[in-house]
DNA sequence: CCTCCAGTAGATCGATCGGTCTATGTGGAA
DNA sequence: TTCCACATAGACCGATCGATCTACTGGAGG
């Protein structure tokens, strides 16, 4: 409940890129969010508006690395991209489809904010990383397992940008029958056969 | 050459969409890229730049659909997601990972921006009945052959947003591997197993 | 006590936003 | 030729952008 301005600060930035991207978020909706001077910005972020999202996308990354890499050592890979797309649909349909995600936003913001795409780029890398770990302790080979990662999240973020574009959880539902299917004919026959 | 004001705005208007997004497009580069006075906007699109998106969209999800049934149709399902795949490589390698889709782009424009999403749901929605219609075509019965469009949708825009973050066309060869051993899941073994 | 400084509140800056306006040019139909 | 719809060029509007600035507040440390 301390929650510095700092905090507020990357807090409200992920929420609001999360709906809006991030030019159409201004400073002024950020400061009204957070409830924050003008001032707290360039006072922990130099750079002004760049360095803010850069931090937020950074801190976006590693809140989604460590919920996926909880969900995958208590369980199968499967099981756990099921709980993260459980999870996404649940979370568009309580906000009306009003939020995607916001390393999405940060990777698609332009060529002229730089620190925002190194950092969405770095998030992806991280959920690749972990979940590749995952794959390869199910045996899968190192390549193979890093390949298989990198397209799960393509799969994942493409479904939640067509979801939010059609208003419907569909493409996320899809997203879980079709990764199963996948990564059954790579690891066999496990579990996750439920309604 | 004739290329109308009208033509000539919806052209510059998905080039730069594809570049910098929705919100940071302003009409002053719109007017500029498309050598256009600033008035045939409005004669063109009364809605102003929001009318303007949504045919961009329109008109891009068209064009895109135009391509993608083109290939299907004088090949597997699987080459035309290879011919698509391998095209999006090279314009990414070309532009020096600038371009990305419109129709994300589209998607993700935010909420004041209803038309822009409708537009880009419904381009969504095309791709996906073309591609559904391939894989029904190969026999697959007709839902799972909607959701396997779906999904392939998904996993091709989602490798174009993070290969756009990366600087790599690396998640597109991912997912060109991995639809591929989806789709050999499905369909069984057919061709396409070139370098 | 006083000092110091992060935090707050808000005025203000130049630049740019989307949109409207006038003036002028132009090419085809009546 | 006359006419008129369309295209162009560019001034202009209020609003908002990101950023800077001053003035004030409150609590921790000397």
């Amino acid at each position: 409940m301390t929650a510095g301005p700092r905090e507020r600060l990357v807090d409200s930035a992920i929420t609001l890129i999360r709906e809006r991207g991030v030019h159409a978020t201004g400073l002024t909706d950020l400061l009204e969010h957070s409830r924050t001077a003008r001032a707290s910005i360039y006072q922990h972020f130099p750079g002004g508006k760049a360095d803010l999202i850069a931090e937020a996308t950074h801190a976006a990354g590693r809140q989604m690395d460590t919920f996926v890499a909880g969900v995958l050592e208590s369980g199968a890979p499967l099981d756990a991209i099921d709980a993260l797309l459980r999870w996404l649909r649940r979370t568009l349909r309580d906000t009306d489809f009003a939020v995607g995600c916001p390393v999405v936003a940060a990777a698609l913001s332009g060529a002229d904010t730089t620190a925002a795409r190194e950092a969405a780029a770095s998030a992806f890398r991280g959920w690749q990383r972990t979940l590749a770990a995952a794959f390869t302790r199910e045996g899968l080979p190192e390549a193979t397992a890093v390949s298989l990662a990198g397209f799960v999240v393509s799969g994942i973020e493409g479904a939640l940008v067509q979801a939010r574009a059609m208003r419907s959880v569909q493409p996320l539902d899809d997203a879980r029958v079709q990764l199963a299917a996948l990564l059954r004919g790579y690891l066999g026959e496990t579990g996750s056969d439920d309604q």
